[in-house]
DNA sequence: TATTCCCCTATACGAACGGATAGGCGACAT
DNA sequence: ATGTCGCCTATCCGTTCGTATAGGGGAATA
């Protein structure tokens, strides 16, 4: 079985293969500190089993990354991998077609486990952690008030958001105020610092 | 040689401890989730050479945990493990006490190498890494500055800010300008993302 | 002593934000 | 078919922000 690895962090990637590669059933795993080393990778040689992105890392821009690697990858499981994501991040993966969503958090013979589980084609989220989900769900955002609120974490206008989606100004301020009242923030600041304590974007 | 490696997410630390128990000259790794967890460890059976503990970590709150660890540890070196702190915080740390600083963008074998140097009872540093350290305290904030954007990341307006530092609402606006300059931040906004991703406030 | 740096204040103006109100459109469910 | 919800737009108004310009006071340093 044939993995690819895909963290910025040189010691997180590494220990991870490192570890995955003494594990029984695994033949070779191959590494990437970036998604666009990881898209040559796919390229390269070897027919992978499963490619494992890091949800933060160079290139990646949230769910968009995912979506280039599908694109690349072929018919290869690609599933996300992070220590920050929200269940709601990992809810959004899966649905736009992730194999599966690996947290941190989860220990190292689990991993080994899901690994295994999504390389053959399953489905891969864990239950605890998707428990939150629901949680969360309450004081959900909808699709356009997430992505004002990554504009708004990049320090940006309501002008240049406007810009960015192709919209009114008028609307972003919509969404802005909406968005703020859901997560109880007095203010775009405030909405920005929560999204990034509670890792929404 | 022992070691006692403590970090929150489980994944990180079992494959980190996994890869150094693979390390010739280390004979023995021991984990924790917390810094309390960290705690206990240490008044254990075994007295380690070096003990690791990352700065995002419960228990932790910047560099009060490494105090408290140092108090426990003894003579027993105490350094600092973290992928998203500052070299500013990095500097902080071992000026604390702390014998070095291992950031996760570090490679697995200097790693291992760091851990032995530190054990040893050397302090160690990434060279590298601590370069940015000069170009960033060029940018340092000033005192008020700081408290300034401590109010930004609470979401606080210039006339709040104001009146709980007992200043005019002007003069916040002169800080917010300029420590918005120093972290080439666009606006109030940035800059307290900005604050948020160095761990500055 | 002169210089430099941090800190505080003042006035002023255009740009941006926050909030209220009001309406239209499409989708989806009861 | 009616209701609800997400989404987009519009006008209006008061507040806040961002920036510029122009000072004064205090502390440290060369």
């Amino acid at each position: 079985m044939r993995i690819l690895v895909a963290d910025d962090h040189d010691l997180v990637r590494e220990t991870i293969a490192s570890f995955l590669a003494n594990s029984d059933g695994i033949a070779l795993v191959e590494t990437a500190a970036t998604l666009d080393e990881a898209l040559v990778a796919v390229q390269g040689e070897y027919v992978f089993d499963l490619i494992l992105l890091d949800y933060n890392m160079p290139g990646m821009n949230g769910l968009n990354g995912l979506a280039r690697m599908k694109e690349a990858a072929g018919k290869v499981p690609v599933s996300i991998l992070s220590g920050t994501a929200s269940p709601a991040v990992a809810q959004a993966a899966i649905e736009a077609g992730a194999m599966g969503f690996v947290p941190k958090t989860l220990g190292s013979k689990s991993m080994v486990s899901a690994v295994k589980f999504m390389a053959m084609g399953e489905v891969y989220a864990p239950f605890d952690f998707m428990q939150k989900a629901q949680e969360k769900t309450v004081g959900n955002l909808t699709e356009r008030e997430t992505a004002v609120l990554q504009g708004l974490c990049e320090g940006k206008s309501n002008k240049e958001i406007a810009r960015d989606l192709d919209l009114q100004e008028v609307t972003i301020k919509l969404h802005v105020k909406t968005l703020s009242r859901k997560l109880e923030a007095r203010n775009r600041t405030h909405a920005a610092m929560i999204a990034k304590e509670r890792c929404l974007v």
